[in-house]
DNA sequence: GAGTGGTCTAGACCACTCC
DNA sequence: GAGTGGTCTAGACCACTCT
């Protein structure tokens, strides 16, 4: 008759004081220390509420130094004005249609790579034919938000100033709009998922906590040929999606 | 020198042997007590173990049967097809022109509340006014996948089959049409996150699992008058959400 | 150094499925 | 009933921040 459990309990307590306001915004939660106590339990059991509270992006913690009642706000990612013609067109970059906070782009790197299946088929090269790939991170304020990976054939990217680490004014969309393969239209798939051991290192995600977006995006030129693949990771806590389209 | 950690250990060696495909989709995973013995851990850090994969989308857990290898095969939402005004404007559902099983829609509820700040704000009502809610769940084969709320101005919906459970071929918007308010345009806000308790229970997800898409999407009318707002929680293992726009 | 969050051992008990 | 996953107590130790 005690209720449904323990950590439970502790969980629905702190989140109540959360949303009616008695913690507020940026304020310190009680220590595990102080949890144990108060309620009587473990410091694991303590620590599951807390983490489930994490989870549901109401608190942050930090090793060492408490856990946090979470402010948040995200960059908003507004498609497909970002992603429009008349953008980059003129030299902008994507990022400059999101809300928010601008991320910096660092650790471009450009290499030749054997084609996995699902770009090879998306590209339509064959299986291990080798493909261009620009990965890089994006950081706000020296905290990593975003891991993005494009994939182009090489037949378009050869010679062009794709491949270099700074693709100049327009980004990519530009460089490809030069060669005559602007992308007219994109296609974009959404997962949700925590991430996997490398791309919780990448984003410098704590061990136990987080959860990524998984974007795959599709470019196609005039012709309807894909001309990119584009995967993406990113911090869920950094962004938010937003989508306009007619009906 | 003994590497990271001991959950991380067993995750790893799980990981690798799915990924691998030593372990099959669908084949079942060592149970807690074989990973204790077989790692020299204790139970909750097996527990914790297998917790993670469960989080990545590799592993089903299934109390007191087993933990499986996932296969994944979600309701692609393709948007915005499913959204188009040929498709209701012909007494179609939104659902038709998503790829997957077609789920069942329950619990139907109609009923006037009073607008919590962000509906009345959206809608162009006063806070506290009463507006019109629809909610209902998804099911597929019986299983939960979609939580939605709709939201109207009453003077729109009054009077009209949209405060009927049943709206009628096309739906609400083939209904909003027929006042002359069809919707023309959408915008989707995506945001991912566990779920709250409430929306826990109504999902049928597991206690310490589960993540679920919050998305928010806005209808406006010709006159640009936002006519509905959508409040939608969808299980993250049962949808992949599809975004087609032009660049 | 004191206080904090993070991980772990060892073992108990409960809830659920039927391998 | 046997085997399984899920939750918990009690206590240790480590890593991190500086409240």
């Amino acid at each position: 008759m005690a209720g449904p459990s323990e950590s439970r309990r502790v969980a629905d307590a702190l989140r109540a004081a959360i949303l009616g306001g008695e913690l507020a915004d940026g304020a310190r939660l009680p220590s595990l220390a102080a949890l144990v106590r108060e309620y009587g339990v473990t410091t694991d059991v303590a620590r599951h509420a807390i983490a489930a509270l994490r989870a549901e992006r109401l608190v942050v913690t930090r090793h060492g130094a408490g856990a946090y009642v979470s402010r948040f706000t995200p960059i908003t990612r507004r498609s497909p004005a970002r992603l429009s013609r008349d953008g980059w067109g003129q030299g902008q970059a994507i990022q400059d249609h999101d809300t928010g906070p601008r991320p910096r782009t660092v650790d471009i790197v450009v290499s030749e790579i054997r084609a996995p299946e699902m770009i090879a088929v998306a590209l339509g090269v064959r299986v291990g034919q080798k493909v261009l790939s620009r990965s890089r991170r994006f950081l706000v304020e020296d905290r990593p938000v975003q891991l993005s990976t494009s994939f182009l054939p090489l037949s378009l990217a050869r010679g062009t100033p794709i491949v270099y680490t700074d693709t100049g004014p327009g980004g990519l969309y530009a460089r490809l709009a030069d060669i005559g393969h602007a992308p007219a239209r994109f296609v974009e798939v959404v997962n949700a998922r925590a991430p996997h051991p490398d791309e919780r290192e990448a984003l410098e995600l704590p061990t136990t906590t987080g959860l990524v977006f998984e974007i795959t995006r599709r470019a196609y030129d005039d012709a309807d040929r894909c001309v990119e693949v584009n995967q993406m990771v990113l911090d869920t806590t950094a962004y938010t999606l937003e989508y306009r389209f007619p009906a």
